[in-house]
DNA sequence: CTTGCAGGATTGTTGAACAATCTCTACGCT
DNA sequence: AGCGTAGAGATTGTTCAACAATCCTGCAAG
């Protein structure tokens, strides 16, 4: 799934010394190579940076040129894309970069309301076991939106957000939670690329992560649920206004 | 998805008759007509009634000659139920048909509770446009598994009250819960044929899935999603012990 | 018992070919 | 002009055969 990679896939394994997990971490990593997958890694980034905007169709052949594979594993890029809902087919007519409408963004948010609001919320339950240095990639991403916010990088200030929220996810151990979320987000790059002011977008929300770490930190898990529901449904109301203002 | 047709699917088509949608579903059901959607279908049923045991590899030659298509087209199936996840793949050894274990078990009852108890939950904030007649579809489902209990058929009631869950879900006319949804529930019947003794598996939540049907028609969402989350704890509860003494 | 090395089997990928379907243009009709 | 239709051209859906890359098995050597 491209991204998979900097989040905790859920599996533990439970009987293997540290080391061992990550040689073979390092193992399945070298194993994802296939031709298909590889494509689909290409188009999975020109999509979710905007090279190929909603509504654009891909040509077999001219794709199967420019990433040098054959019809066959350009068709199993698709799928893969497909199931990830960064494509549509269409019956004898071809794949399609999807069009989502406000409908959507509804759907969307709901369901990261529901799934991330319940992890955090979820955390109490098992704050003795959460070392601290399970937020650190929460920092991290933080403080790369914060520069990048600095350097007006706004996409990349996005990129940060959704990984913030993709490692949120990843604090609870749940592979199927983990692979949804990634599709979910994958998604809503999508969106964004529909708006035309990515700063009013995505400014606030820099502060409203650091806050939402800080309450993690300080382990006050039942603030931190309230405060980010609160939070999605203000960024959906952000997104839906845009939206309509296209 | 197969078994897609049996749900509202969450994508409303707003400004249409309701006539003009059941034209539209037969095209789409027309339209869903390939060749590796075919196979996939005849291969999710062997997988999901049990013939193909977890742990089995899918050979791709004896496949191609059973089910008469090509390797690509059936490569295209696989890809297909990998999504679904009742198939994974191992780079360069072949599909296999996964073998869960009781992590997996706890992972998706943890989704199974979030989805549903939040979708039973929100029920009460769109209670107006709820008609009644969108629980028809539970109804059937509750007396269909009634019926066959009654007939010692315990795998055909495991079926009906998985439809239920689904059904239940689609009442929140949410597409991406409703995709989710699907996937849970066949790698949950997954998880079925590992056990040995279907009925004290199934045979409890007939009555539990009546009693949370007339709590639905009586309105009282609130007192339903309580008894639901319980009831979902019980079962994960039921389904660990079965791992266990297996 | 472990290691290294054939040999056979299976999967990964390709290119070409043909059938089915869609799109677009041009034509004829009213 | 407006409308429906027929056909050409392009694109997708599917199959097939072949080759490359990888894995598994069994056996021999240390």
């Amino acid at each position: 799934m491209g991204d998979d990679a900097v989040v905790s896939t859920g599996e533990i394994d439970h009987g293997r010394q540290a080391w061992l997990r990550t040689v073979a971490a390092d193992v399945a990593r070298l194993d994802r190579s296939s031709s298909a997958e590889r494509a689909a890694d290409i188009l999975r980034r020109s999509i979710t940076e905007g090279a190929l905007p909603p509504g654009a169709q891909l040509s077999e052949i001219e794709l199967t040129e420019v990433l040098e594979v054959s019809r066959n594993t350009l068709r199993e890029a698709f799928r893969l894309l497909t199931h990830e809902g960064l494509l549509v087919y269409k019956l004898h007519r071809g794949v399609f970069v999807p069009e989502l409408d406000e409908r959507d963004v509804v759907d969307l948010y709901r369901l990261r309301r529901v799934l991330e609001v319940d992890v955090v919320r979820g955390l109490a339950d098992r704050d003795p076991e959460l070392p601290a240095a399970r937020l650190e990639p929460l920092q991290d991403d933080v403080e790369t939106a914060e520069a990048a916010a600095r350097a007006d990088r706004w996409p990349a200030v996005g990129t940060a957000n959704m990984r913030f929220h993709q490692h949120l996810i990843g604090l609870a151990d749940s592979a199927r939670m983990n692979a949804i979320t990634g599709r979910l987000l994958a998604e809503l790059r999508l969106l964004f690329h529909v708006i035309a002011t990515p700063q009013e977008l995505h400014e606030p929300y820099i502060a409203r992560n650091r806050a939402l770490l800080e309450l993690l930190d300080a382990r006050k898990y039942e603030q931190a649920a309230a405060d980010l529901h609160q939070y999605l449904l203000d960024s959906e109301q952000g997104l839906l206004a845009a939206f309509r203002a296209r």
